[in-house]
DNA sequence: CTATTAAGGACAAAAAATATCCCTATTTTT
DNA sequence: AAAAATAGGGATATTTTTTGTCCTTAATAG
């Protein structure tokens, strides 16, 4: 069980929408090109971060994406949730059904006691991400990125802004 | 990003083997019939969870599996790691290092805050399943399971069980 | 000796992840 | 008005993972 690594692209790419002044835009093309990602693929994870509501959209040149809210607003969880999907990672088969001595058309109505323990922990790793914020791995990065090459990445960011 | 059926699988076996009495052992064959499974298949969860040390088993007619310890001391990771493995569900693909601003060489030695973060939700996952006891399962199932349904049942395995 | 079992290797099928390609509507620039 | 660049999205291909089957081997009980 590995999350799509759709995730990690969209971190990193709102980690540097983060950065961008008010109004602009940043392509598909300058996320890909900056991350060594392939544009049409990272494109699809760009989609859903917009289908979600995360990121606005232009079009046209200078188009492409900013965020839709203050980093201090956006939580890891919403970023995650965009690319990988909101449904639980245990999935229940209901194996229970098949059980020889059950009388038939019992005991199906609620999810048993395994379902739940694994959703609680389910939950637990949700409510981790959505207790922390963009704004905090923007905090995080600017004090452990070197600041040369955290400048150097900004200028290289605004001069593809559109 | 969904666990796999196997897991499942291998809950509802241990949990069955819980309420097996000393010294007897339950095949693979019962286990695969009582849940409704692909016998071949389910073999391998059985063997994931004989790797871990977690079950103990015998060859031969009246052979099978028993848990190697009280289900008081069995938890719940450690029969969901058994069969899904230890690796975290947040793999690093070391996207900052093709950085274009980047001084080759440079800041690639520890993870990143994105990895930090997300590892750290990996964690509070596991940690929750560190704290449910397979024994824990086994009393709540006891008070949902209908009483007749749960004699039935323990009835059934201890005809086959050798 | 025979029947039954776990272990495990080899292989096959199905599903999901990871791309690539191409077309469309929109918007900015020229 | 024309051209260039953009997001969106559909179709398709490739690779990896999951799911499942089949068969052989060694051990064990009766
Ligand atoms: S509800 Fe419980 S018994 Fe039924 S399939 Fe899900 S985990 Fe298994
Ligand atoms: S360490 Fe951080 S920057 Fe590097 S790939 Fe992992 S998540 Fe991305």
């Amino acid at each position: 069980m590995i999350l799509k690594s759709q995730v990690e692209w969209a971190l990193h790419c709102c980690a540097i929408l983060a950065g961008l002044p008010e109004g602009r835009y940043l392509s598909t093309k300058a996320l890909a090109e900056f991350h060594g990602l392939p544009k049409e693929y990272l494109s699809k994870a760009l989609q859903s971060l917009s289908q979600a509501g995360l990121v606005h959209t232009t079009l046209g040149p200078s188009g492409g994406y900013r965020l839709a809210k203050a980093p201090a607003e956006l939580t890891f969880l919403e970023i995650v949730e965009a690319v990988e999907g909101r449904s639980r990672t245990f999935v229940c088969t209901n194996i229970r059904a098949n059980n020889p001595c059950r009388a038939p058309g019992y005991c199906e109505e609620t999810p048993c006691a395994v379902a739940r323990i694994m959703w609680e922990a389910d939950e637990a790793w949700r409510d981790k991400l959505r207790n922390v914020r963009l704004s905090d791995l923007v905090e995080i990065l600017s004090k452990e990125i070197p600041s040369d090459l955290w400048k150097r990445s900004f200028e290289w960011v605004l001069e593809r802004a559109g």
